[in-house]
DNA sequence: ACCACGGTTGACGTTTACGTCAGAGGAACT
DNA sequence: AGTTCCTCTGACGTAAACGTCAACCGTGGT
């Protein structure tokens, strides 16, 4: 019985990466609705795995409207049978959305991989005879080093 | 040396079920450049093949500015090494983009599918009982099954 | 009492990916 | 020649998902 733990608007936003723009819109749009103290918004822990799924929605491409009628699937205090059962239809619907989509994932997964071996081939068997000068290449390299601001392991 | 077959931009449409405009907004974007005659676009056996993966990157979330870089990876008369290498770090990067994503789409389906069973027991167990009325349940299946055009097995 | 700080509510701006006319041009049938 | 199609080029509109900005509020510290 010890008081849940609650989060604020910050708290969460820096947990999973988002900005309380974010947060405030998806509940303008009903996927959340936290507690209020006062004006302040208090998320529950329900409210944190609520949007766990949301993010996790958005990550294989569902929109928010989408998003929110799987919500109200897992909440279903429900509405009698027609209900649960159109519910059912929609669950289905987008599995076998989502598998399709696994689907294209996976050859694009294979195709990239392909191309990825095939530049890797290129870079090896490619010699200073392809190149426009060694002086150019190291100069272009070190553009490029420069230009790149993040990811350096410097 | 037979001519190669090509397309009018409704046979495209028709074929992969997609709008005029839209293919003229790819070409907008560089991501297609077909050929013409007069004015009318003339599109290649290629230039189908990239519609494809046009597609299927969308289908899979990419914006379309991302897609034109991969496509252009495929294309690649080249520019040198670094060119090549960097070519090589963005396919990199996109395979484990993809493949992050493919773990979520994996996980929303195993929940979906949690989901759906819960849904088909609920509805297996949910007697006369947790119904309105039985006059009422069949009335709302009836509408439901009048409401629905597609899918239908009848 | 004053002020910074985090949070809140509008309201308008922005990007992406097209949809939707309006107006015109060439091919083809009658 | 007239009409019917299909297509083309702008140009403007739109839905989704926030970003950004202004102005206000309550609370803790000094």
């Amino acid at each position: 019985m010890s008081a849940e733990r609650t989060y604020t608007i910050r708290q969460l936003c820096q947990e999973f990466a988002c900005t309380p723009r974010a947060l405030r819109f998806y509940e303008d749009k009903g996927l959340l609705s936290p507690a209020r103290a006062g004006l302040n918004r208090i998320y529950s822990y329900k409210d944190r795995a609520r949007l766990m799924l949301i993010l996790r929605g958005k990550r294989v491409g569902l929109p928010l409207a989408e998003i929110g009628e799987l919500l109200d699937l897992y909440e279903l205090d429900d509405g009698g049978v027609a209900q649960t059962a159109t519910s059912l239809g929609k669950c289905r619907e987008r599995i076998t959305a989502l598998e399709r989509q696994r689907i294209d994932i996976d050859n694009a997964i294979a195709e990239l991989k392909l191309g990825a071996l095939e530049l890797e081939q290129r870079l090896a068997t490619m010699g200073p005879e392809h190149l426009p000068k060694a002086a150019d290449y190291d100069q272009a390299l070190r553009l490029r080093l420069d230009g790149v601001e993040h990811e350096g392991s410097h």
